[in-house]
DNA sequence: TACTTGTTAGTACGATCGTGCTAGCAAGCG
DNA sequence: CGCTTGCTAGCACGATCGTACTAACAAGTA
């Protein structure tokens, strides 16, 4: 048998130094070459874990939203329904280091999915997941009264979903938006439902 | 002298073939060749118009921002105050193919920015102005008692800028959201500030 | 200790990249 | 007409791209 490696734990470092290649310089400039020196190993050994270029980027971009969602998931456990809203959709806001560059990452490969089905599928997803913890929110928050409970959940989760993916996608550009400014919009929006 | 040439509506022509292939092929895979046999023209010529990739991306970047805020100011003319906000509002949605191709380029070049600081500027730029455009709507909207006059504009003009460039991103990713959940979301919006 | 086997590093290849450069073409002036 | 001048086309260059391939290596088995 040869070396034992962790494969798993192999491909979230690869997938890293990707975050890290894109943050540095660009879903543009990313190449298979920077990617490998960025993670320490040589083109060949990456080549044996990624086989393509393509597989390289769908894993690192599926790799942003399961991230995301095991971080959501241990907030299943607050009590306060309040806080275990906001403390999933701060989630997806970047309000720190980590969950910036997972939001820049994001939205660097969303915008070469056109080009790449197998991109665009992976967005799809994460779309389609993140709004439907935006409608879970909401029926959770209405069934316990502390919002109207006469609202159209799709309506509204549409509105929330919008609200939170821009307010991300202000902060990580702008220089007027901040982490905080953007955190308090989506709980203040959640009290005006009320 | 020789041959006469348009030069302004050369770089527009090229630009909008920057836009056609970012759309058909992504941003990372833009190269001058292709760029320049999209616009039908040489490589070579393509340089004597734009010395380099870096000003070819900004020029198409800058073009978006121009149409969308000429578009814009034509519907300066609607006397109905809603109707105005509603169609001022609509120039970024992607609606109709143009309006499509225009949000699809800016995502990739905004997605681009982080490596070029030139268009991380022009990104801000567009921003800031749709800002703007957006704190001036609700401040009109509101001094004819059309909107709650009570509203702190500056707080609701980053909740309404953050709605539409999120449902925008959606509208261009999904399948569940489509133009014209998004053109009503907007109004409906508009109208809960009632 | 030999053998097997999965991993690694390094190289090679054809294609394509951004960009510089040059010869030639087309159009107005003297 | 011939000259000037600005635009055009296309090639050349060095660099870098994605990918394929091969030899060396390390670790567990018999």
């Amino acid at each position: 048998m040869p070396k034992l490696i962790d494969h798993d734990r192999r491909q979230h470092e690869i997938a890293e130094a990707v975050w890290r290649v894109i943050q540095r310089e660009g879903i543009g400039a990313v190449s298979v070459r920077d990617v490998a020196a960025e993670a320490g190993i040589s083109s060949g050994s990456l080549r044996h874990v990624f086989a393509s270029k393509a597989e390289l980027l769908a894993y690192s971009m599926r790799l942003v939203a399961t991230r995301v969602r095991e971080r959501a998931q241990t907030h299943a456990s607050i009590t306060d329904p309040w806080q275990r809203a906001l403390a999933v959709l701060d989630e997806v806001l970047p309000l720190d280091d980590r969950r910036r560059c997972e939001m820049e990452v994001n939205l660097a490969l969303v915008a070469e999915s056109p080009a790449h089905p197998l991109l665009k599928e992976i967005a799809l997803d994460a779309q389609r997941q993140l709004r439907g913890a935006c409608a879970a929110i909401l029926t959770g928050l209405a069934q316990r009264g502390l919002i109207a409970p006469d609202i159209d959940v799709d309506t509204e989760a549409m509105r929330l979903h919008a609200l939170v993916d821009g307010a991300a996608m202000h902060v990580l550009l702008g220089d007027t938006d901040t982490p905080d400014t953007a955190q308090r919009m989506i709980a203040d929006h959640l009290r005006t439902l009320a």
